[in-house]
DNA sequence: TTTAGATTGTTATAATATAACACTATGTAA
DNA sequence: TTACATAGTGTTATATTATAACAATCTAAA
């Protein structure tokens, strides 16, 4: 369940534009965006977007320095998350999947050592590019 | 097996340092670190970079920004890469678990879709943190 | 109400990465 | 050999992504 956080001003405002986008966005975009809003400065878009990376509302796709809102109820807590990437146009999707989420939180390295951190990103061709 | 491909004097240099690097390096240390070797511009550095990473000599910690030399026989091909990252001290650990590949390469999404292309980060704390 | 912590607004700057263009080396094929 | 294609180089300039520093303001809890 999503913890509930109250957002601050300039949070909503980048989270709600973040939301309804149909693709990722990145930082500069964002800042575009929002100065009729308000927001005037890199600075405050990325402010916002480092605390709702940090609540979970929003991840950042780190092969392409841009952002996109959770919609999956089990990643906040745990920053365990896994995306796919159409390498055509650039269409990303959260995945989740239990089945995968289990066994990389289970996966143990070379030193016995296991993870509940971590980030995976698939490359591949969406439907429609296929 | 790694197919040999023969280095360019600038592709040479430059995965020679990140090579013998104890740690991943960014790309500014890099020029830094080769201009006394007649590197002196970003460009030559980056150009490097991306021919070293497409031919799988080096990979890229997409959350940091940095390059390490791979060690790993397999995924030069594969571009299907898994790592560790100690989020105390950033030392980067290229994993090579047969179990972990084929588990990611058979992995199928919602649409049934495979990758065989990935970057899989893991954070957590090395053996000297904990 | 006091106070600590988080957030904001602002200017400046750092760090990461690519565009554009002319030139050079290297391999392949007529 | 000569022509051609491909890849790599050197260079300047610029684009993109991200953080430092500091003063002011808001917010929630003691
Ligand atoms: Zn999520
Ligand atoms: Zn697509
Ligand atoms: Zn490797
Ligand atoms: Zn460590």
């Amino acid at each position: 369940m999503h913890k509930e956080h109250t957002l601050t001003k300039n949070q909503q405002i980048i989270f709600d534009l973040i939301d309804k986008s149909p693709e990722p966005m990145k930082a500069y975009s964002i800042l575009f965006n929002v100065q009729k809003k308000g927001i005037k400065a890199p600075l405050q878009v990325y402010r916002a977007l480092d605390k709702l990376v940090e609540i979970g509302k929003i991840h950042k796709i780190e092969s392409r320095n841009a952002f996109i809102a959770c919609h999956n109820s089990s990643c906040q807590v745990s920053k365990a998350t896994a995306f796919s990437i159409c390498e055509i146009c650039e269409k990303v999707t959260e995945i989740s999947s239990t089945g995968l989420s289990k066994y990389l939180a289970n996966f143990k390295d070379k030193d016995g050592m296991k993870y509940s951190k971590y980030n995976l990103e698939f490359f591949g061709l969406c439907k429609k590019c296929r």
